[in-house]
DNA sequence: TATGAATGAGGATTCATTCAT
DNA sequence: CATGAATGAATCCTCATTCAT
C-alpha cells in the first residue's frame, strides 16, 4: 500500500517516523484536528526538528496520510484480534460498530479522514483513502457472511449491499458524534447502529422497540 | 433563527449581501470547496471590495454560514415545491434523496457542511447548523409518515428511527460521492439509497434486487 | 511598459511603491546584491510591512524587476539631460560611459541586472529587460549617428554594429569592475573604454597611446 | 592554484571528486544554472551521498569553484590541442571565440562564472577566479602577437589593449546570448565577434561588410 | 571513506481582517 | 455604504551543513 509500510521496523529510522507519528495523532487530538496542527508543534512534542520530520515525510500531507493509514491498520488489527475472540458473529457486529465509531468528540480519527478527504488529493493518496475504506467494508461483510453461514443472520440480506448502507450510516453516524449533535450527547449512537443492524439481520429476534435516540 | 434572516429583502444592503453570497457560491465550486477560497475571490466575482463583504459578514465564516443556510433554505424550499406537486409519498421520497444527496463531485454544499462541521463554532452557529440539519430530517419524517398515513408505507417502520437512519446513510453516501470512491462512478447512489428506502417502506413491492454498485 | 508606470504620481498607494523601491536599492547596496536582501530588510527600511509591499508588488522578483526598470529610467534620463548641455558629441559618448558603467564596486545596478538575468523569467518580464537594454543601445547609437552628423565622428564606422561591440565591451567591462578584477582598482576603465571608443570613431586624432591598464 | 589541484590523480578519491564534479556540471546544464542545484541533485547523480560529496568539498560554493575550475581548465587544454593544429592565427583566433563564447543558451560554464563572480569570495578563491581569467586574457594574446610577428596581424594594434578590449565584448556578448537576447537568436555572436576582431587586426583585408545582426 | 539521519535557520508568501477616508 | 491600502501573524518547506556511526 505505502511505500513505506515494507520499511517499517528499519533499525534506527524508523524509530523517528513512527516517534513523528504518535506525536501527530496525539497534537490532532490536543488542537482538535489537523488544521490546527503546525508541523512545529508536532516536531516539539516528538523531540525533533521540524526539519528532521520533512526529511522523513516530505510534506505534511504526507505525513498525515500516513498517519492516518497507520492508525487505521493499528484500529483494523485490534478489531480483528477481538473479533477472533468473540463468541458470536452478533458480539462481531458490536465489536466492528464499537470500533468503527468514533469514540468521543476529539476521536482524532475522523478529523483525519474529514481532512484528507476534504482536498485534492494526488491518485496514489486518493488509492491509498480508497484502500482503507474498502478494508473496513471488507471486514464488515466478512462479519455478515459469516453469520450467515453460521446461521445466526437471516440470509434474506445480500452481505455486499447490506455492508455498503450500514458503513454509509456508520459514517453519517460519526459526522453526527464528532459535531456533538445533541441526540448523540445523552444516547448512544453506538447501540442505536448496532440494533438497527441486528433488526435487520436477526430479524426474528424477540422485538427490541426501535432506540431511543430518534423519537 | 440567523440574526441576518429577519433581514431578508430589505431595500438596499440585502442586494449586496445576496450579490456576495452567489459569488461565494460560484468561488466555492469553482475552487473546489470553501477552504481554497479567498475572500478577494468572491470580492471579484461579487464585483464588491473584500471591505464591503466584511462591513456586510463580519468574519469569513459567518459569510460561509450564511451562504449554507442560504443555499440550504433555497433548496429546502425548491424540495417542498417538488414535492407538493408529486402524486405520491414514493415519489416525494425520491425527491428528497435526489435533493438531499450532491449531484456531482464538484457540489459546493457539501464542502460548506464539512467546512463548517469541521471546526469549532461559537453556540449560534452550532445551533444554526443543527437547525438546518434537523429541518431536513423533519422533512423526511414528514414524508414517511404521511405515505403511512396514506398506506403507502408500512407501519412496521418507526418514523423517526428511519429518518435517523436514513440522513445519517445519506451523508455516509455524500461523502463517497463528494470523494469520487469509485463504485459511485458507474453506479447511482440516488437509485442505491432509493432502493434501500423502499425495500424498507413499501416490503410487499416485486422485489427489486438489491442495487448493483454493492454487489 | 510596467503596466504601473502609467499610475505613477497617484495620489497615495504610489508613494508607498516610491518608497519601497527606494528601500530597495539602499538594502542591495547595503547587502551587496539583492540575493542578501531579504523582503524583512526592505519593509524595516521603508518603514511599512512585508506584507504591505507584497500587496504592491505581489512578489519579490517583480519588485526587484520594477525596482530596475525604475533606477534605469531614472539613470537613462539623467544621461539624457546631461548629454542635452554637452558641447559636443564627444562629450556625450564620454557621458555615456560614465552614465553606463559602474561607479564602484557596491553598485547595486549591476547586481540588479545579472540578478534578472540569471534566472528563468516570464515573457514580459523578458521583454522588459531587453527594452531596457534596448533602450541604453538607442542612446548610444544615437549619439554615434549624431557625431557622424555633425563630422565629429568617422563615418567608415557602422553605427548599429559600433553600438552593439561597444556595448557589449561595456558590459564586460562592468563585470570586471564589479568583481574588483584588480586591473581596474589602480586604472580607470571610463577612461579606457573611452580611449578605445574615441580611436576608433576618431581615427586622425592626435594618438593617444593604448590606455595603461591593458598593459 | 586551487590547494586541491596537486592531488589530482591521485589514487582513489579522486574519482569520488571527479565524478561529483562531471554530476554538478550536469546537474548544473539540467536546472539551467547553479542557483537551482541542490547538493542532493548533485549527489544523486553522482551515486554518492551529500554527506560523501561534502566530506570531498567542504561546501558547496567550494566545489562549484572547483567545478569551473576544472571545466575552464578542460577547455582551455582542448582550444590550445586545436589551436596547435591550425593552419593560421587567423585560425586561431576563430577558434578562440569558439571555444569562449557559450554555445548555447543552457550554457553552464557562464552561469558558473556569474554564480560565482556575484557573491563575496574568500581571498583565495577570488585569486582563483582572476587566474582563470587571465588566463584566457593571456591565451588571446599570445595569439595576436604570433599573429603580429608572423605578419598575418597587424602590428598598429596594441597586443594587450586589444585583449582586454576583446574579451570584455566577448564577456558581453556571453551575457546577451545567455539571457537569449532575440538579436543573437538568428545571427551568429561567433561571426559577429570574429568579423569585428579581423577588420581590428586585418584592415587591408577585402571589406567585409559589418555583420548582419547590428543592422 | 562513506552514509544518511538530523539539524535549524531562513524567508517568502498568503490572507483574513482592520481602518482611515 | 464602500473602498482598498495596510497590517502582520501564521507556517510550510528548503537545503546546506554537521556528525555519529
Amino acid at each position: 500500500m505505502s511505500d513505506r509500510i515494507e520499511r517499517k521496523r528499519q533499525p534506527s529510522g524508523d524509530d523517528a517516523r513512527e516517534r513523528a507519528m504518535r506525536a501527530a495523532i496525539a497534537a490532532i487530538a490536543e488542537k482538535g484536528g489537523p488544521g490546527g496542527v503546525r508541523m512545529a508543534d508536532i516536531a516539539a512534542r516528538a523531540g525533533m526538528s521540524t526539519g528532521h520530520i520533512l526529511y522523513h515525510f516530505g510534506r505534511k500531507d504526507r505525513l498525515l496520510l500516513e498517519v492516518l493509514a497507520w492508525s487505521e491498520a493499528d484500529l483494523g488489527a485490534r478489531f480483528e484480534e477481538a473479533a477472533a475472540g468473540a463468541p458470536s458473529s452478533t458480539g462481531k457486529l458490536a465489536l466492528f460498530v464499537r470500533y468503527y465509531l468514533p469514540r468521543q468528540q476529539g476521536d482524532e480519527r475522523y478529523g483525519l479522514w474529514t481532512h484528507m478527504f476534504a482536498r485534492p488529493q494526488d491518485e496514489a493518496s486518493r488509492q491509498l483513502l480508497t484502500d482503507l475504506s474498502d478494508t473496513w467494508d471488507a471486514r464488515l461483510e466478512a462479519v455478515v457472511r459469516e453469520g450467515q453461514a453460521g446461521g445466526e443472520f437471516t440470509t434474506a440480506v445480500d452481505p455486499a449491499d447490506f455492508t455498503v448502507r450500514a458503513v454509509a450510516m456508520l459514517n453519517g453516524l460519526s459526522g453526527d458524534v464528532m459535531f456533538g449533535r445533541p441526540r448523540w450527547l445523552d444516547a448512544s449512537a453506538d447501540a442505536f447502529a448496532l440494533a438497527a443492524f441486528e433488526r435487520e439481520l436477526r430479524p426474528d429476534q424477540p422485538d427490541r422497540p426501535p432506540s431511543s435516540p430518534a423519537a
